[in-house]
DNA sequence: CAAAAAAATTGATGTAGGGTAATAAAAAAC
DNA sequence: GTTTTTTATTACCCTACATCAATTTTTTTG
């Protein structure tokens, strides 16, 4: 068995499984330990996994033309992380998964993802209402992006995730806004005074 | 019945449904014409729906607090639309929903969507998938709004939708872009040069 | 704890895109 | 087909944020 059955129910906590279905999720996940600085994906491998963190702190950026980075996601304790859009059609990644705080994931694959969707209706269900949330965070960043001021989103960030700022570098929460360093400090100082 | 199986079979050609499940889902679908300038939702309305587009074009659109608009998405035939993350929590909308060209739509409520999930499986495959394609394209417009340029996103734009550019409004484009018409103006200007 | 490296701040200056207003072109209404 | 309304363009000036270049602060390493 690859995970415990513990951490299985504190996963999976939001439906009830049956000890069956258990096993056949237990074997599936395998446990990844990261250090700080590690690649847990780079940009154009094929995705076959999604991971979910245990513990420390993950990031999916993107690198454009300029070779500046973008960041789309940080990953905290209990949240799920991959290059979605190459993970659902087992394409190549556009985007390099990066840890930036020691950290344990439980890796799962695609494929494993299908077969234990054909076998436990209530994991669909669960991941499609995770998904659900996932697109509407999505959709308030869009919104946010076209309708804030780098301040305003700056704000938003730290009242939204607030354990995500403890564990990042200001220039990581910059990337993420889509604004430089300088002007995340310039903001800062301002919100200071 | 509501909906043509005919119809049916079409919105839902990836998968094969049995008589039974047609029928099943038919009398859930409810048909609704619209005129160009029709409001379909309006922003603070519970989202009990979403909606299947026939032919026609629409929108949805945020207002924010200095009363500027910002389109989230457009929909052309054979798109779903809704505001999503209302309807998946069946809370208050935060955007509104405009006919921009003359259209025809099915309605089908999250209770509907429930209990058809729970009757017919293959359905919420369906939409898992239509789902990651949703999400897949979210990522691919926040990563876009982080690394391109004004310019660089409406080529982009024109170029993965044509058939909507043909349908709107630049004014539409350009709260689409985060952009003011004037400045969508002056990027036309300089490409047709 | 001293030295080196990484991260954050500050200042000076540049620029993409915004705001306002006037005009032109296209579409709708009569 | 002429008038009215809507949409798009252009010009001028402005602002939020970027870029470049030091410098300071914090963190890491020996």
């Amino acid at each position: 068995m690859n995970i415990e059955t513990s951490l299985l129910v504190e996963i999976f906590r939001d439906i009830t499984l049956p000890k069956e279905a258990c096993n056949l999720i237990a074997e599936k996940f395998e446990r990844i330990s990261l250090k700080k600085g590690d690649t847990l994906l780079h940009a154009n491998e094929i995705v076959h996994n999604q991971y979910y963190v245990c513990d420390g702190c993950l990031r999916t950026f993107f690198i454009d033309h300029s070779g500046k980075e973008h960041t789309l996601q940080f990953a905290i304790k209990d949240w799920w992380i991959s290059d979605y859009t190459a993970f659902f059609t087992t394409s190549k990644a556009v985007m390099t998964i990066e840890c930036i705080q020691d950290a344990t994931v439980y890796k799962v694959s695609r494929t494993s993802m299908e077969s234990l969707y054909d076998e436990i209706p209530q994991l669909e269900t669960f991941f499609r209402k995770k998904m659900e949330k996932a697109f509407a965070a999505f959709q308030k960043r869009i919104l946010s992006s076209l309708s804030f001021t780098a301040r305003e989103r700056y704000s938003s960030f730290i009242n939204t995730y607030p354990f995500i700022e403890q564990s990042v570098k200001n220039y990581h929460i910059a990337s993420y806004l889509g604004i430089t360093t300088e002007s995340l400090s310039r903001i800062r100082k301002e919100i200071s005074q």
